[in-house]
DNA sequence: CACTTTTTTGACCGATTGGACAAACGTTAG
DNA sequence: CTAACGTTTGTCCAATCGGTCAAAAAAGTG
């Protein structure tokens, strides 16, 4: 009679290989589990932005999702498979405008757009992007390989159309690398430091308002840089 | 007889210069203490700045400085008087580079200036930035009071004199706080974020060339931009 | 409806946490 | 030498940590 009973629903991946019908990883889960997930994904996100892994705890999500921590764990077997979770997650949708730079376009125009795409990302999701920034605070220990994997295969391809760019003299000749590096920082500073932005600039001026000064500061920045003409 | 004694070792009231008889809170500490306080700090450097206050133990903080838990617990009252210390210690060398900003002298050379010693403290004090980071990323519940006070208003007031060069067109007319959250955002990126940058690099070229090719980067950047001269 | 499956809870566990404390040890000034 | 002081350690504590488990409560399902 005794069953083997699934310990908590879902894996985040396929795990054990098809103990029934279904070969690959489809979960299968009902409308509760669905919206219970999302909600502890939610309220996951937001502790450990803030936290980090190992400052978050358990009883802290479960609170911040409105459940009891037993219940909590009944959706996810672990503190860490949700971190898991939210990382893989975040991963898919963070590298996306890097992907979206296109060889063919005007390269000032291309990168004036990337440059506001993470801007935009900056401002419609600061949880992801501190979510991130500690991972790499901690030195990347869950993510590691992405980052020596798909993350630099990503860049080394990005560069190599930015370094075409510069050899057809189109904008001018410096380090792609180091170029795709100052972007990611200015714009994702906007989240990760936002405290300190607001401090500096004072709470009258509203977000909206913000985000589009930098947006015309980084425009003038990258360029024509700071130096007058003539 | 009971006497009030004195429960840890001194408050973290800093070290005052060599002016002896000073009237207030003056630590008077021994040898040893000065010691065991210095070596304490490092090992809590080291573990804040990759965990996060919540995230750090003390028992790590001691292991790493290599004394036993209650003997840490004697140079400093609680895990939350390292931190305080730390941070303190570390505002005050923080905000120098900017301080050093000079109205007088050449914009151009200022700000490259400004960068370049940037750029070092990344590269000399990568833990501090994380540290730093850090505590920017939990919402500075511990420093808010000092990035609404003592920083803003040194950014306010560089800002001013930035906004004075552009008045006079020595630079382009741009807006001056962005320009130095561009500055910081850009430089404490190779503190902050180093395993991405040495994971998407390569372990090949080694920090120096690094920090070279980001100077010469940032030069670039700031002086020009990207735009080829027409 | 009865029956099965899913969801929720309370009680509990061993390990770790920040910290207290007195006893023991070391050092040094008189 | 000895008393006073500074330093170190072992032991202990209450609170919290991540996580388990059986049983109760809901929610489907025929």
């Amino acid at each position: 009679m005794r069953e083997e009973l699934v310990q908590s629903i879902g894996p985040e991946a396929a795990e054990s290989p098809a103990v029934k019908a279904a070969a690959s990883a489809e979960p299968r889960r009902t409308r509760i589990q669905i919206e219970k997930r999302e909600r502890i994904l939610e309220a996951a996100l937001e502790v450990f932005a803030m936290h980090g892994f190992r400052g978050a705890t358990i009883d802290q999500i479960a609170e911040a999702a409105g459940m009891s921590k037993p219940n909590l764990l009944y959706y996810f077997r672990s503190k860490e498979a949700i971190h898991e979770t939210l990382i893989q997650r975040l991963l898919e949708t963070w590298l996306q405008p890097l992907r979206e730079l296109d060889e063919v376009g005007d390269p000032m125009t291309e990168l004036r757009s990337y440059i506001r795409r993470k801007l935009e990302m900056a401002r419609d999701f600061p949880r992801e992007s501190r979510l991130f920034a500690n991972e790499m605070l901690q030195g990347a220990p869950r993510i590691m390989p992405l980052l020596e994997g798909e993350l630099r295969a990503l860049v080394d391809e990005k560069a190599e159309v930015i370094r075409g760019w510069m050899k057809a003299g189109r904008i001018v000749r410096t380090d792609p690398y180091h170029l795709i590096f100052s972007i990611w920082a200015t714009t994702q500073h906007y989240a990760d430091f936002d405290v300190q932005v607001r401090a500096v600039l004072g709470p009258d001026r509203g977000s909206e308002g913000r985000f589009e000064d930098a947006a015309r500061f980084l425009e003038q920045l990258y360029l024509d840089g700071l130096r007058p003409k003539a």
